[in-house]
DNA sequence: TCGCTACTGTACCGCAAGTGCAGTTTCAAG
DNA sequence: CTTGAAACTGCACTTGCGGTACAGTAGCGA
């Protein structure tokens, strides 16, 4: 059938390789003649799956969106089974997350979204919409948990919820920036245990 | 004498062009040959000034860190004027400070340090150790501001200070890579101030 | 055996980084 | 007024990368 064309496969192992690249030295310095040498094509090869650099990108990102929401949404479930009340629901959720990043290694660590985001100007408008979508998928996702929480558990402090919800996926991408800039992975895992004490702090009653 | 040598001015005006470009669309798209029609000299002049791109980088890099902790001590040092209690002192500076990102030019906004992290494994050993410095500065920040006020209100969880120090520059390197992700500059205020919040939750006595 | 998919091979262009070095202007100290 | 260092210019050249163009071909399923 046409699900599993060899085509198809050829084009996983690229992204793949490309993405470990990215992740670990940035986009533009990932070169094209690299990935090629490691996945064994030639560059007309290459160029055959994408039609230039910025295509590329365009399918890094869109497989990256694909894989960390579904994962996003794992966690999510796996917390449900876990507890029915919706503030232990968040706070393992973000647990989980925590030791996610304590295991993940740094070449591997860091968002291929958040790394195409310095590169602003030169990067396609699709690219841009597409990282818009992210963020927004994100801060949906997030600000339906917190409205589950805030039914039964009032806020403590008068904040808006969608920036609440920003917030949980900004400070682990500010996390990444901090682990990448001190070489140490384990500020990720500590930084998302910093934003439960917050969640916490915000919503749990019976803390004095 | 030599402290505003003819040469000193041409190196700043290059720093300053590179700062703006790279804050724009990256390190990696910045080329040297755009800096140079800029500032209007020879390919030759820059060569005199910096051995390579990388020895630009740590310049800029150089350059920003002393900008940027001397903008965190001004903030520090206003805070200290404006009230006594430690607490206070910690919460205006961090309004300050969504104040001033509220007003900043997106183009301008962003931090120069985060933006070669992500490009980590091809940036220098120099450059590298850097960052690391930049960001124990920001720790060493926040840590004693948070010393002086755990000092004064016992903390309502149990959170390493070191970590919530860190938090403090992690939120608001999330935030300039949520703002350039959505477009919205409004972000990056925003964020400073659900940080604002979780500090007072933190701190503050008498919340209920 | 036909034709599509998934490539290879070759040749070439333009741009940016970087090298090397000789020559020139500017300006301040002797 | 001269001299010499600082701050460049000018030119020629190399390398690497992104990208184009296009012709040819191996494998494979209908």
């Amino acid at each position: 059938m046409g699900s599993l064309r060899k085509g198809e496969a050829t084009r996983e192992r690229l992204l793949e390789t490309a993405e470990r690249a990215v992740l670990d030295k940035g986009f533009s310095a990932t070169s094209i003649e690299e990935l090629i040498a490691e996945v064994g094509i030639t560059k007309s090869g290459f160029f055959y799956h994408f039609r230039d650099k910025n295509e590329l990108a365009l399918a890094m990102l869109e497989r990256y969106i694909e894989t960390d929401l579904s994962e996003l949404s794992a966690f999510a479930e796996r917390a449900k089974q876990l507890s029915d009340d919706p503030l232990q629901r968040l706070l393992i959720m973000l647990k989980l997350y925590a030791e996610l990043l304590d295991g993940v290694t740094p070449e591997r660590s860091g968002c291929v979204a958040a790394s195409m985001a310095y590169q602003e100007n030169q990067i396609s408008r699709q690219v841009a919409a597409r990282m818009r979508d992210l963020v927004l998928a994100w801060r949906r996702h997030f600000r339906s948990m917190l409205d589950d929480v805030a039914e039964r558990y009032p806020p403590r402090d008068a904040v808006d919820l969608d920036t609440v919800a920003d917030m949980c996926a900004g400070v682990l991408q500010g996390a990444v920036v901090l682990a990448k800039m001190l070489k140490d992975q384990r500020v990720m895992g500590q930084q998302v245990m910093v934003l439960r004490s917050y969640i916490k702090l915000l919503f749990q009653p019976g803390l004095n």
